[in-house]
DNA sequence: GTGTGCATGTAATGAGTTACATGATTAC
DNA sequence: GTAATCATGTAACTCATTACATGCACAC
C-alpha cells in the first residue's frame, strides 16, 4: 500500500504498454482506461516523480524540448506485477440510479420511468460503442500481446450494458404494474395519519 | 448541491421509509442500501443535525433515554423529491478487476484465470443472495408501497451478477486461447531489447 | 456486576478533483 | 503573429473513511 494507491498501478500499467510522456499517459488513461477506471490527473505527475525516484521508471528525451518520455524499468515491471497481484480493494458502491429508484415511491412513477428509459438508451448506445471498439481494436492491434486482455475488458463493458438493458425492461414492466398514482408524483405527500 | 452531497439523499430517503434513530439509520444504510450505495458513517450524524436545523427532519423521543428518533417532515419530503430529481452525478468508475485484467500480459495468464474464476464464483454467490432476498422481501413486505421499488434494485443486482457470469465465461474462453506462456507469469520479464 | 449491543458523536487523516499557472511548438 | 495543442506541474479544496471516545441499558 505505498500510498498513491492505485494511481501507481494505472501509471505503471500504461507505461508497460508503451513509453509515453506524462501528457500522453493522462490521455491514455482518460480515453482507454476510461471505461472502467479513472485517475485524477493532478496525481499523475507526482506519482511519476515518485516512481522515478524509486527507479521504477526512467525519464528520457521527449518528443519536444523540455518534455520527457517515461520508460518503465525492469524494477518497475516487477513492481507492477506486485501491485496487480494485490487483493482487489473493492471501491464502495455508489449507484446514483439505483439510489433514486429505491426511493421511487417518493420520486414518483413517471420520473422513475424516465430514469429507466434513459438508462436503457445509454446502455444501448454504449453497447454499440463497445462493439465498434472491439472490432476496431481487433483490426488495428492485431497480433499485439495486449490485445486479448484489452478485448476482455471491452467485453465486460458489453455484458454490463446488456445486463442493464435486460434489467431496465424488467423494471419497466414492474413499474407498469404500479397504479400511476399521481399523489406520489408531485401532489401533496401522503402523510395521512398520526 | 448543498454539500453533504448525496449523504443527504440517503439519509432523507431512509427516514422517508420509516422514522429511525441515527444508529438504526446507519445500519439500514449498511445492510439495505449496501448493495448499491455506501455512506461514511462519520457523516450521518452531522448531516442529521444539519437537516434538523433546516427543518427537514424532527427529533423525537427515542426508544431509550438520550436517544432520538428522527422523523422526516413535509419540507423534508419535498427536499428529498428535489434531491432525487437532480441529475445523476456519475461517480468515476473504478473497477479493480478490469484494471488488473487490462494489464493481464504483465500479470500472467494463470493469475488472470484465478481472478476470473473468483469473480465468477462471487457473482454466483451474490446471484443466489439476490434471489433469496427478492423472495424474502416479497413475503415479508407484502403490500408495502416501497416494495416494488426495492425489488427493482434487487433485480438490478441479479442482472449485474448474471452479466458478470456470462462475461467471465467468455473471458475464460479467450484466456484459454492464449499460450500459457510462463515467461509472462513469474519468470524474467520479456524486456528483450534496447 | 459485567459484558454486549444500542446510541451519539468528533478528530485526524488521507485520497481525489479542480482550477490555476506557465510555457514551448506547430500549423495556419 | 496567433491560435490550438502539447506539455508540466502545483495549490486549494472537497470529500470520505477510520478510529477513537463516551455512556446507557438490558440480559445474564
Amino acid at each position: 500500500m505505498a500510498r498513491r494507491s492505485q494511481t501507481e498501478t494505472a501509471v505503471l500499467g500504461g507505461l508497460s504498454m508503451q513509453p509515453m510522456t506524462a501528457y500522453a499517459l493522462r490521455e491514455a488513461i482518460r480515453d482507454v482506461l476510461g471505461h472502467f477506471w479513472s485517475e485524477s490527473f493532478g496525481q499523475i505527475y507526482p506519482t511519476l516523480n515518485a516512481l522515478e525516484q524509486q527507479g521504477h521508471v526512467e525519464r528520457r528525451e521527449g518528443p519536444r524540448s523540455g518534455s520527457s518520455t517515461f520508460v518503465i524499468t525492469a524494477s518497475g515491471t516487477a513492481r507492477l506485477r506486485e501491485l496487480l497481484s494485490e487483493p482487489i480493494a473493492a471501491s464502495p458502491p455508489r449507484n446514483g440510479l439505483l439510489l433514486r429508484l429505491f426511493f421511487g415511491r417518493t420520486l414518483g412513477v413517471r420520473k422513475c420511468r424516465e430514469l429507466l428509459l434513459e438508462a436503457k438508451a445509454d446502455a444501448e448506445r454504449s453497447l454499440a460503442e463497445y462493439d465498434d471498439l472491439a472490432r476496431t481494436l481487433s483490426a488495428e492491434e492485431e497480433g499485439s500481446p495486449d490485445l486479448p486482455y484489452v478485448l476482455m475488458t471491452v467485453s465486460a463493458g458489453g455484458h454490463g450494458a446488456e445486463g442493464v438493458i435486460a434489467w431496465a425492461d424488467e423494471a419497466l414492466a414492474m413499474l407498469a404494474g404500479i397504479p400511476a398514482d399521481d399523489s406520489t408524483n408531485d401532489a401533496t405527500p401522503t402523510d395521512g395519519e398520526s
